[in-house]
DNA sequence: TCTATATATATCTAAATGATATATATCTAA
DNA sequence: TTAGATATATATCATTTAGATATATATAGA
């Protein structure tokens, strides 16, 4: 398939949520999605000009004193149809690029106890990573309890525990592998 | 950290494995790597060059009848040394972009059947992933048995095999949850 | 007082993705 | 048999994504 600007979608998703300024939608990413994605604001504010340009969004300008204007970004209708269309749309494959595998195929150029430590610091990423999750999971239980996409926001922060449990997981299984190699 | 051209160090990966042309690379890491890494030409030609230039790789043509000429590249030491720096550099917090997770999480724009549809469909993708995975696996263990990096291949299959049958536990606990809301 | 953080828009380089161009050979199914 | 798909091989191009930096002001904390 062609291909398809995610990030556009992913600032409609947003906006179909209120309306609000490229600054605000970094924010609530960094907020609700931190663990599953990312955006920049080398894409955020061309894709905001655009969608006002194409008519899936109005611009008002809201004047601040001290504080450079906010620009504040309304969904139109047609944004919300495009918006929904993408919705639907099935996903397709997608090979993440795991660079703990791409050294670790290559490992047999070093020697196996550096193979481990990286493994080991990789545990300790994603041993992290859950800790975080946790406090996600907490929040909602409190702060967000009411919120209409609560149980949207409850799968995505399962599907990274279950994904990081998994990591922690191959990385204890690997050290275990490469000691017993090396006759440990 | 500063912006780290990984497909260089790929490169390098492979061409520490025997000289080789840039088709080669690609064939070989779709051979061996294709559920965790991908390469493209567009990255593959450029980088080759910039190899050569650099004093890391050295560049031989290969007359052939018929078909366009091979460029082969070898590794010098200089190149050597170079990988082995980056394999033994810690690798850092990744997010991966996960499409389902970001249609998901705006999923209160649709009716609760499309999500589920999607969610189906993101489980077949994984089921799919799983079963080529073992006929990776089973290839690893005939025709591969005596390659000499055969436990970091089998590291990196395994890690496949762990991440997509969280993926398949997470749909199916996730389709559960939304038709229980959806009071089915 | 100096530093870090927050507010806010904007741009730039570099890296990754995916498609296409070019040219020949072979294999396969209608 | 012939049209279409696949394989060999290098190369480039447009988009998309990532990450850093520029600019300017205000505030909170060490």
């Amino acid at each position: 398939m062609a291909k398809v600007n995610k990030t556009r979608y992913a600032i409609l998703g947003l906006l179909n949520t209120g309306p609000m300024s490229g600054y605000d939608i970094k924010k609530h990413f960094e907020q609700i999605a931190s663990n599953f994605w990312s955006e920049s604001y080398g894409q955020i504010y061309p894709i905001l000009k655009r969608l006002d340009t194409d008519g899936l969004a109005t611009r008002a300008i809201e004047k601040q004193v001290g504080k450079p204007d906010r620009h504040i970004y309304t969904l139109t209708s047609k944004g919300q149809d495009e918006l929904m269309v993408w919705l639907k749309q099935p996903v397709e494959r997608h090979v993440g690029r795991h660079e703990i595998l791409l050294k670790l195929i290559f490992g047999s150029a070093i020697p196996v106890t550096e193979n481990i430590k990286q493994l080991r610091h990789f545990q300790k990423l994603h041993e992290d990573e859950l800790v975080g999750l946790k406090s996600i999971q907490a929040r909602m239980k409190t702060k967000d309890k009411e919120h209409p996409s609560l149980m949207y926001w409850k799968l995505t922060a399962r599907f990274g525990e279950l994904v990081n449990e998994a990591l922690i997981k191959w990385s204890r299984e690997s050290v275990s592998v490469l000691e017993k190699m090396n006759g440990k």
